[in-house]
DNA sequence: CTGAAAGCGCTTACAG
DNA sequence: CTGAAAGCGCTTACAG
């Protein structure tokens, strides 16, 4: 009436109510007729006509009404720590598609790394009644939260930021052999004294990746220099102001293992910014290969994380954990990966 | 019985009439005591009691049943056609900030920018009832699709990628505007034959940035340079083998206008291989200033589109479209930027 | 093979 | 100010 399109919320969407009057059954009989794996019980004749009822009606079935009376909703809660850091787009993507396939979907948040913002999301995914919680974001202190929740009834995947002592399921990469595949590397290369850019301790990866690096350091018998500092969180900005203080304190170091891209990016800045260049002056290993490793100036060197895998892992997880309560708490590894690149010569 | 984890889903989560035991009041009371716009029609005593009890209980309500009633989920679909394209996390991240205020959530699904996935994942959004849908996917040939969604009653906002005569709400930016820029700076550094890396024409955003392009190299002066072929996506593989051709076709230009950062990715990777430098040999001007650009070897210069604000922007068109349907559907722009760095000398 | 009824956990007119 | 009842749109024992 009022022109073709300006307004809307002018239609009522179609009920199992409006099908079963139109194929003149009970709403149970289109219920049955309608779910697959209870279409069986209802007779050849009236399937069809259902089939046909709804489809000239348009129907669809209303999943959240649905899932209130199953008691599922169907959803899967993941929870990134940040989702401008683009390692975690192929793991999203990989929970994506797994669940997908089982009929689930995700449900993303972001916690910026923040630990009110995270108790906010996970409270707000529970009011959701989430089917499972896949999370990215984990750090120590997380870990009684988590196992609360998951001895409370909601299944808790541990996707890349795993907490060892906590039993909870979980998907990561060999962070301790991936670390030390940089450090033979830069051994290769003939470097001798060299240090860490470091990423928040209380985050699984990055103390995984720091003694896995320095071990390997002190059985190939390094000059490893430390400094106290460490980046608050994995991004460009707390890499390079970490990256000052290192590059200040230990002007004779010749190569740096960054414990992740972004890392390795501030490191970059704040090489560029003291005139100093690499891989001459320094030569650079990071973690993760991130989309823009291949990209940056120069081309990182970085021990690749297969972060899709991870996230297929974890959502093939979750879906296990929902379909069979009492299983115990599956845990999946997979294979870290060097790859080469100018910033090490 | 079984030990302190291991297993789980044995808890029955606490619902309204649990409360309602509780404190000694009807189910009723209890709704409202605990909804903050009703909790004036209950006493201050039973609201405490009720508050008291809920908290001791461990009470959180259940927003799916309380969707369901309402008849809103308080949920909002987002759709973008590639999560792993830096430019979409600010996006995200804008709506996600706005609805959070609002009490909604963001539903976020990636199209993998594939026309199949698309009409699927907007049938799984809507048999979810989402309250509206906010998409960055568009292109021209789901036009239909989405106006019809719109004139069946829900809410549809177009971002980043608009579609201009569909009369849908919208948030962008003024690329025709910013693509202006990009050739004003060009000719400012003395370059007088260039040519574009042009993205899909049937996406809004990259055929208006041509659009600005041509006209302002026109109006200045230009020799633009051209090709038939364009990049079916906007990614660096595309965007790579484009400019192969490009270079081959055209060796005499000395500028490239890339429609978009990932594209100009390729072409310094096309430009590499065949053993040419930026900014000496060409100079490249990209679009969106997505994360990497300045971390680039170069570093990009760029047209800066305001990804955060356009995602802030577009979460409050979705609440106002869902709060007041009968209204015209708002159109809303954020100023382009354009951001010199070393790729164009 | 199909129907009638109960109920998932809420909210909201309607009485009182 | 509070309670009792109906109902959001489904699914699923229970009869027949």
């Amino acid at each position: 009436m009022d022109g073709s399109e300006a307004t809307h919320r002018d239609n009522v969407p179609v009920t199992l109510h409006d099908v079963a009057r139109e194929a003149q059954v009970h709403v149970s009989t289109v219920s049955r007729a309608l779910d697959p794996s209870k279409s069986s019980l209802v007779s050849d004749r009236t399937r069809e006509r259902v089939a046909a009822a709804a489809e000239s009606l348009g129907y669809r079935r209303h999943l959240v009404a649905s899932g209130l009376r199953r008691g599922r909703t169907f959803t899967v809660g993941v929870v990134v720590p940040d989702i401008a850091n683009p390692i975690y787009a192929p793991v999203v993507r990989g929970i994506a598609h797994t669940l997908d396939d089982e009929g689930y979907m995700p449900v993303v948040a972001d916690t910026e790394d923040d630990d009110e913002r995270f108790a906010q999301v996970i409270n707000h995914l529970l009011s959701r009644r989430i089917d499972a919680l896949i999370t990215t974001a984990a750090r120590e202190r997380d870990e009684p939260r988590l196992r609360s929740l998951w001895a409370s009834g909601t299944p808790v995947i541990l996707a890349v930021r795993t907490l060892s002592g906590s039993g909870l399921p979980s998907v990561d990469s060999n962070d301790e052999a991936g670390a030390a595949m940089a450090a033979r590397h830069l051994w290769d290369r003939g470097h001798r004294v060299v240090a860490q850019l470091r990423g928040p301790h209380d985050v699984e990866p990055f103390s995984a990746r720091g003694r896995g690096f320095v071990e390997e350091a002190e059985r190939l018998g390094f000059e490893l220099r430390t400094i106290d500092e460490e980046a608050a969180r994995p991004t460009i900005e707390d890499g390079e102001h970490v990256a000052d203080r290192l590059l200040t304190a230990h002007p004779d170091v010749t190569a740096v293992f960054a414990q992740n891209d972004l890392l390795a990016l501030g490191l970059l800045m704040s090489l560029r910014r003291l005139g100093r260049n690499c891989p001459d002056d320094l030569a650079i290993v990071g973690y993760n290969d991130a989309m823009f490793a291949a990209h940056s100036d120069p081309p990182l060197t970085t021990v690749r994380l297969p972060t899709y895998e991870v996230g297929r892992h974890a959502g093939a997880t979750a879906v296990a954990c929902i379909d069979r309560p009492h299983t115990p708490p599956p845990r999946r590894s997979v294979t870290p990966e060097l790859i080469v690149r100018a910033s090490t010569g």
